[in-house]
DNA sequence: CCCGGAACCTGAAGGC
DNA sequence: TGCCTTCAGGTTCCGG
């Protein structure tokens, strides 16, 4: 499941091959992937467009076009890009032809991911909290963002409103860094653990883009290969592993409807 | 506001 | 082997 290290992997691999080259055309091989506009004023708008290059915003992929035109990208559950030469792979529910003969497909076993191309980037991204690698990211803005809810501190962090680009993998990772038990609400963590938080979601996060994303399901590169973050996941996916720190065997427990692994002696509920 | 649950989908995995 | 059920979880929407 791409979350933001994934996308951004996606974003840093495929650019230097599609920054200045222009789209021929756009093949839609499952319509419903494309959410706005019309298939019709699609093809008709995205013709010959050049890209200027790409931008990620929380999980979302963003195309930039000459006319000022986005195409954005949301790779949901199981999305990925590949490019190639006329050898779409199973599942591709788009092909974008460039003209240079190469093309990026658009592969989604599940058919949940969604295709925009709009000239207004807000109406989409406009309601993302903020990016947790960017400055503004600060402990304070924690401590701020944390402050608004009284739920689930797991369901907080998952909340793309509030931040944008943790997912569920990424969310538990930081939740072990941080010793935080994912369903303390948020008003009960002290300072130290919000500083401790902070720290955590950086980390998990930076050393998932280093290590190319995590292929833990169906997330591929543009190239075909595999991340390799998951291989670093302390807890994520990790059920009935020792615990890394204290060999305590992890739980896996539902928490805001989600598969919630951890340590019950790292992190206690109280 | 918050929460739970359903819907969107298919492939993988587990039970029998 | 093969059928059946369950599960995986990002987002949106709906009801309580």
């Amino acid at each position: 499941m791409p979350e933001l290290p994934e996308v951004e992997t996606i974003k840093n691999d495929l650019e230097p091959h599609v920054t200045g080259r222009k789209i021929k055309s756009v093949t839609l091989l499952w319509e419903r992937t494309l959410q706005q506009p019309s298939k019709e004023e699609f093809e008709r708008i995205i013709k010959n467009q050049k890209i200027t290059g790409m931008d990620r915003r929380g999980k979302y992929l963003i195309f930039n076009l000459e006319s000022g035109y986005k195409l954005i990208m949301h790779m949901r559950m199981s999305g990925s890009l590949m490019l190639g030469h006329d050898n779409p792979p199973p599942h591709t529910r788009t092909v974008i032809h460039l003209d240079n003969d190469t093309e990026i497909y658009f592969n989604d076993p599940r058919k949940f991911g969604k295709i925009q191309l709009v000239k207004d980037c807000q109406c989409v991204l406009g309601k993302l909290g903020v990016e947790p690698l960017s400055d503004e990211f600060t402990i304070l803005a924690l401590t701020e963002i944390l402050s608004k809810r009284k739920s689930p501190v797991k369901s907080v962090l998952l909340d793309q409103c509030l931040i944008a680009g943790i997912g569920n993998m990424y969310a538990d990772e930081a939740l072990f860094a941080s010793k935080i038990h994912p369903t303390r609400h948020t008003d009960s963590l002290t300072g130290e653990e919000i500083e401790a938080l902070h720290r955590a979601i950086q980390d998990v996060l930076r050393l998932g883009i280093k290590n190319k994303g995590a292929s833990v399901t169906n997330y591929f590169r543009p190239d075909g290969e595999t991340g390799t973050a998951h291989k670093q996941f302390k807890v994520a996916h990790c059920k009935d592993k020792p615990c890394p720190v204290c060999r305590t065997p992890l739980e896996r427990i539902r928490v805001h409807q989600r598969g919630t692994y951890f340590c019950p002696n790292c992190q206690k509920e109280k």
